[in-house]
DNA sequence: CACTATTAAGTTGTGCACAACTAATTGGCT
DNA sequence: AGCCAATTAGTTGTGCACAACTTAATAGTG
């Protein structure tokens, strides 16, 4: 009993368009909670960031959120310009730019403080079910960066 | 024992980075092993739908893929001028235009029988596995879109 | 020290996602 | 029939993701 091998390209087949459907729908929930902080969810993800690691630069950040400075110098120069963020040139090496928090930006943790409870509640997931899908998503990603490399 | 409020706020603990981050993984495998066949990964998937259920309006396109217009439209009208697609205005309803593959299209179908097999082995899940986590994504899916209505 | 390779950030261009809007058509209701 | 609400695509504007490139600074090597 095998399956035809047409089946595989069936969209409700596809790992990636379940994985892609729903960061889409958090992303809709995260819009909602977020727009009072006057967040979009990247911009809140680097502030995330920022207040658990306090100033550092433009590269640990994409480190820390897999994403490089074509998507962070345009996205922290908004933040900038919203009054949450201040970058500046190191002054012992002057290819880096480092990114801190300003005082408005660190206000605003506290505002944030309850957004992960009302993300967690709208899932509907408990905390542990949310930890084990969390790990495996992780284990995942690990795969297919290691994958691309050797494709 | 209970974890400080601001633990909450840590990078790795939101599942939804993790949900972003594997997405985006997943997408840089996808461009490799589509670059042969000149689509992206949305691209893909449209193709997928229109493959699996023929001519179809944009409409419920959008339903399959929980996209709209406004993403289908500029998106579909490349895949018009790679000559993949046809649209045209349905005659008995006229708001609606109606989406099939061409020829070219179809050929295409042939040609990306191996793509499901090829992420399935990036991955490095199981068969199982993998049908075990899409089911999970998906019932959060829902509980997002529900939680979403009612925010 | 001079020269080259590497690194960091930014820029440009393409494509996607989505909100808000417009234009055209259709359906329902009186 | 006439009118209004709903439906379907498309457009516009903003922001993100990423490849490819540029610029400037640093590190490493002979």
């Amino acid at each position: 009993m095998t399956t035809p091998a047409t089946d595989w390209l069936r969209l409700d087949r596809q790992i990636c368009f379940s994985l892609n459907a729903a960061s889409r729908a958090f992303g809709g929930v995260y819009r909602v909670l977020l727009r009072d902080l006057g967040l979009t969810y990247p911009q809140y993800l680097v502030m995330l960031v920022l207040w658990e690691h306090g100033e550092l630069p433009v590269k640990q950040l994409g480190e820390h959120l897999r994403l490089d400075s074509g998507t962070l110098s345009p996205l922290l120069k908004r933040l900038e310009a919203a009054g949450l963020v201040r970058r500046e040139r190191s002054a012992s090496d002057e290819r880096s730019v480092r990114v801190r928090a300003t005082e408005e930006g660190a206000a605003l943790r506290e505002r944030a403080l309850e957004v992960p409870r009302r993300i967690a509640a709208a899932t509907g997931f408990g905390l542990e079910e949310i930890e084990d899908l969390r790990s495996r998503l992780d284990r995942l990603t690990s795969a297919l960066d290691e994958a691309a490399l050797t494709e």
